[in-house]
DNA sequence: CAGTGTTCCGAAAAGGTTTTCAAGAATGTG
DNA sequence: CACATTCTTGAAAACCTTTTCGGAACACTG
């Protein structure tokens, strides 16, 4: 199999490459039966246009690229089928880079895109924490999950404040009262926020932490574990735990069930991330958190596209996230 | 910040384009000094070849293609950054696109990637079973993770046989006797090598599968706790057990721990896949066997370089796995 | 029939780079 | 000094497509 040019095509149908151009683009100026004889001799051929030629000229590659340091995929990989879905990926195709964390590799990538002259660029955080801009570019960009540094710029996020809110919110209709917060490190602006969201809906309510405060640890399931024996030590009567991740959530699940302490009858579980390898599995399956990723994506997709024809948008968005409802979390009674 | 061409270098360094490619080129047939002044030029406009330019006139767009079905990136990451490697990021970029599973977006996406005039495409699989072969193609094509169904293309997987033999060889150094092994879907592939090794292994040593078969089910969490009861039911003398993934092997040990069967120094407990959410955090630490997936990234980006430079293979390349060893796994005593 | 408008097509330029080839300059040789 | 070599350089072609613009053919109108 090789590959046929317009000239071919154009020879096959007996018209000039020019015609053929108009011909396979819908160009209106072009006879109908002159049109079916072109694309007639482009099937033949199974010609298609080369994408590199038609990037030269029209000023447009039709790729982006996904520039991320997330080195699982765990957020880039749905921020990606987002973003393909909103493009339609005969339109455009995403170059995914991944910095590893390295800035120096981050610069490299950074050069390769723009030499390739990418359309555009979606810079995914590892973490919801402000990150470096990338100063000015050539090309738009947007931020996702993790915002820029530069209010100039324009970030996409999720809203972890809110998720907080949500969670808590969900745990007070279960009409659990003495509800507990155990989440990771106190570092990541996603353990604040989503801690502040919790205590602003328990406050409202008129309620506070059981235990008295926020958990603060590790993203792992082994603090989950250490912290909910801490908690059922001090707080027996516990009757809520919302988890700042879905691991943490796994090592409260895991400490409870060896307490023979039934969830949900007695003590509630709620979690965030809804990774679902770990929230599906999970005995009973996981209440959580899910960050809408894929629609972020396909956001980000959007603004890019309004960018690169000129509607260029900044600052901070924030964006829902939603709950979703598994076995873990259910009334009282 | 906008886009200098190799014109606007050659005017501002006092020379022809033609010298200006060739001195930033590297090409010898240009003299020291007027090369410095080239460069020079270059940097203070800050200039970046237009790839799409020189992949049009060179015929190599410096892009391949990876194709995936692997929705969550669990399998194609690790290839996508050991392909990203071997290659050198500023040599070539990866166009990641995912079909979700479905033969019509495959066909999509494989269009926009030739019309992209990608130099080279690696096929991911989510499963290692054998997928339907692209067919011929005008570019090298390197399946990897599952084979392809044509002898005539090249596939690189991983060795679920070996890995099934150095599971149980494993455990066997352990001082282990009564070797069980549960695993997933029996219409894997994955399961029937993984198992046929162990049973090889088992059977050089004149054992005997601890429950008399091979326990096949399902690859989730809930599929490895179900099996363990029965097993522990059937076969109360177990002192090893060989699950066909970390999954599987997360609800073994929750099982064996609500039993209150200690491991590893009652039973051990190995797992599959390396799955380091599943794997890591697990109680205790789960030893498994890591496809390498990296390495596996590596070779197939070196394999497709070769196919480009005209040296094309064919069949099937079986990868060695290699052992993890964690917690979960111990010598008896 | 002259003039006007429409419809359809093709020649050519453009986009940014690499590469070939010829010519000019510098150097060496006899 | 004439000639042959070796170094440097630049003009131009090529890659493949899109788009502009002018021209040809044709149908109407008055």
């Amino acid at each position: 199999m090789s590959r046929a040019t317009l000239r071919d095509v154009a020879k096959l149908a007996g018209v000039s490459v020019a015609t053929a151009s108009k011909a396979l683009n819908g160009q209106p100026q072009v006879r109908a039966e002159t049109r079916e004889r072109v694309v007639r001799a482009a099937e033949q051929l199974s010609f298609s246009p080369n994408t590199l030629a038609q990037g030269l000229i029209t000023q447009r590659s039709g790729t982006v690229g996904l520039l991320t340091s997330d080195l699982e995929g765990r957020f880039s990989i749905p921020i990606l089928m987002g973003a393909e879905d909103a493009f339609g990926s005969d339109q455009t195709s995403v170059f995914l880079c991944d910095a590893r964390g390295d800035a120096i590799r981050e610069k490299h990538h950074l050069r390769a895109l723009l030499s390739r002259r990418v359309d555009g660029l979606i810079v995914v955080g590892a973490r919801p924490d402000t990150r470096p801009s990338l100063g000015d570019l050539p090309v738009p960009v947007v931020y996702a999950y993790a915002p820029s540094d530069d209010p100039a710029d324009l970030s996409l996020i999720t809203d972890n404040v809110g998720g907080g809110r949500t969670a808590v919110d969900h745990l007070i209709r279960c009409g659990r009262r003495r509800i507990a917060h155990i989440t990771g490190d106190p570092g990541y602006s996603a353990a604040q926020d989503r801690a502040r969201g919790a205590v602003e809906r328990l406050t409202e309510e008129g309620l506070e932490l059981a235990g008295g405060e926020v958990w603060f640890g590790m993203w792992s399931e082994a603090w989950g574990r250490g912290a909910t024996r801490m908690l059922l030590d001090r707080c027996p009567e516990v009757d809520a735990i919302f988890a700042g991740s879905d691991e943490i959530a796994r090592g409260v699940l895991d400490v409870l069930h060896e307490e023979r302490i039934d969830v949900p009858s007695r003590v509630a579980v709620i979690g965030f991330d809804n990774w679902s390898v770990l929230a599906v599995n999970s005995r009973p399956p996981l209440t959580t958190i899910d960050h809408n990723l894929e629609h972020l994506g396909r956001i980000a997709a959007q603004r890019l596209s309004a960018a690169m024809d000129g509607v260029t948008g900044s600052g901070v968005e924030t964006f829902p996230v939603r709950l979703i409802t598994r076995e873990s979390t259910a009334p009282l009674r």
